[in-house]
DNA sequence: TTGACAGTTGAATAAATGTTCAACTATAAT
DNA sequence: ATTATAGTTGAACATTTATTCAACTGTCAA
């Protein structure tokens, strides 16, 4: 049925249609979920450092070096990477050593590419 | 080499891990095109109205009703999504319809399901 | 041709987000 | 102990971005 009468003034609409795809929805917190990972992985600097990451172990340092940002900058979005369960750390005297949590991110990443590809 | 001698005053560089890593560097361009893809799926707004395409070709009437948002709102966001070539859609009357461009989105979300899963 | 409606669009507003700066912790070396 | 350095963190600032509002286009019916 219609749910919002208020915001949308709209009389053509497909009940069938509609009734399908509702069953078929994803729940507000698979949404949530969901686009919340994407987002994550959809800002260049954090795509850039699980790009890193994915190759070797580094840390954070090496991480700045490569691409030429500020220890801050990259620590910051390596803590949004820490709160997302992305990444794992461990430490070796001053240095922290990142990687990725596991395979998830890699296969994402390639997909997307072949889809820019076309 | 160091890169960036003004921004970051590490002194701990794995030179090796640095070189290797950026053999295998994704371009400039390359992250751009990726994280932007991801940017626009990692908003909920036009994840479900990916969603909801992707099970049936409807008119953004159905939509707007299915997502309880403003038609301006959801035509907005449409404009995003054509944008970035990620939905076709064909004009019926005073309708529009709107159609997922290809599967790799749908591949997308499936992959990113599982991951939350875990 | 007039009115009604599906959909789009630009400007404005409010909220979210990324980087910088400065202060801080912790480890290692002298 | 003191100093230097790797890394983290909170506040501030600037930028981006999503939604609303109002005006607009195009199609259909009377």
């Amino acid at each position: 049925m219609a749910k919002n009468k208020f915001i949308c003034d709209c009389n053509v609409l497909h009940q069938e249609s509609i009734d399908f795809i509702e069953t078929n929805m994803l729940t507000h917190q698979e949404i949530t979920d969901v686009s919340n990972l994407f987002k994550i992985i959809g800002d260049p600097t954090r795509l850039k450092i699980l790009w890193v990451i994915k190759e070797k172990e580094v840390c954070v340092c090496d991480i700045c070096n490569l691409m030429d940002m500020s220890k801050s900058a990259i620590s910051h979005q390596l803590a949004v990477l820490r709160a997302s369960n992305l990444v794992t750390f461990y430490k070796e005297g001053k240095s922290v050593f990142y990687k990725l949590a596991d395979g998830h991110i890699e296969k994402l990443i390639d997909i997307c590419r072949e889809h820019i590809k076309e």
